[in-house]
DNA sequence: TGGTATAAAGCGC
DNA sequence: CGCGCTTTATACC
């Protein structure tokens, strides 16, 4: 069995919605002993599942906790201009219909569509969620990449994430805060006119506070997108955070 | 070395 | 406004 039952000092927030509910299982509590005074909780979390598909969501911070990040993040997240916030894609620079940052150890970047993201050195606001969901999880991370989405204009399209300077196997870690926004898995062999099979695609809303664990394979075989929601006018800053084979030199 | 994939926008519906 | 589909020439195994 692959679940991880934690035990967090804190009570966590309401499930959000994932739309094809008829597919998830919520992880019961398991048979743990823990009783700290009933202060300590085991975070629920929705599991996610499909053929090569295995994700795990929770609101992993409050409403309080994610607000006062939020805050912290607009107030102190400075994000790439020029040439790093593009993308070469069939043949042509793009501008991003967002804006980018990332923070990592020591010398580690992070190549994709062309370009490379140079990690800046952690900073407390950042190695504090980092250290959260290491808690919470058990899984290390040495990278993340930050996208700030400014209102529902904003937006990512179908990828799945370059795996060249990804450590194999190990989750991605995607924390929200902010505007609520459609996340979208689509199984590479149902894209396009020649689609080889017809698999659901499959939509979560990703709620402020909350945490997205993709684990593996399900980028080797699902791209995912954030959809334009127009409509929307508030901001969403999501963490990925990612282990890095780290290389030798700098 | 070639075969393969593409983190983007734009168009039609 | 949202979706599905096409594009394209470079970069990479």
């Amino acid at each position: 069995m692959d679940s991880f039952v934690v035990k967090r000092k804190r009570r966590i927030g309401e499930q959000s919605t994932e739309f094809n509910s008829e597919h998830v299982t919520k992880k019961s509590k398991d048979d743990s002993t823990e009783t700290d005074q009933g202060a300590v909780h085991s975070i629920l979390w929705k599991e996610i599942r499909r053929e090569n598909l295995c994700c795990d969501y929770t609101v992993f911070y409050s409403k309080h906790q994610a607000d006062e990040l939020l805050a912290e993040c607009e107030k102190k997240l400075i994000y790439n201009e020029g040439q790093m916030a593009r993308v070469h894609l069939y043949g042509k620079w793009m501008e991003i219909a967002r804006k980018q940052v990332a923070f990592g150890d020591d010398c580690l970047s992070y190549r994709f569509s062309g370009k490379t993201v140079l990690a800046r050195p952690w900073i407390p606001l950042v190695q504090k969620i980092k250290d959260d969901i290491t808690k919470a999880t058990g899984y290390t991370f040495n990278f993340v990449l930050v996208n700030r989405y400014k209102d529902g204009h904003d937006h990512i399209g179908e990828h799945k994430d370059d795996e060249k300077d990804l450590v194999f196997g190990h989750p991605i870690a995607s924390l929200s805060l902010g505007q609520a926004r459609d996340f979208v898995f689509k199984h590479q062999d149902s894209r396009g006119k020649k689609a080889t099979r017809d698999i659901p695609t499959v939509k979560l809303e990703l709620q402020h506070g909350s945490l997205l664990m993709m684990k593996h394979p399900t980028n080797s075989f699902w791209y995912h997108s954030l959809p334009a929601r127009k409509k929307l006018i508030n901001v969403r800053i999501n963490f990925t955070f990612r282990q890095m084979v780290v290389k030798k030199t700098c």
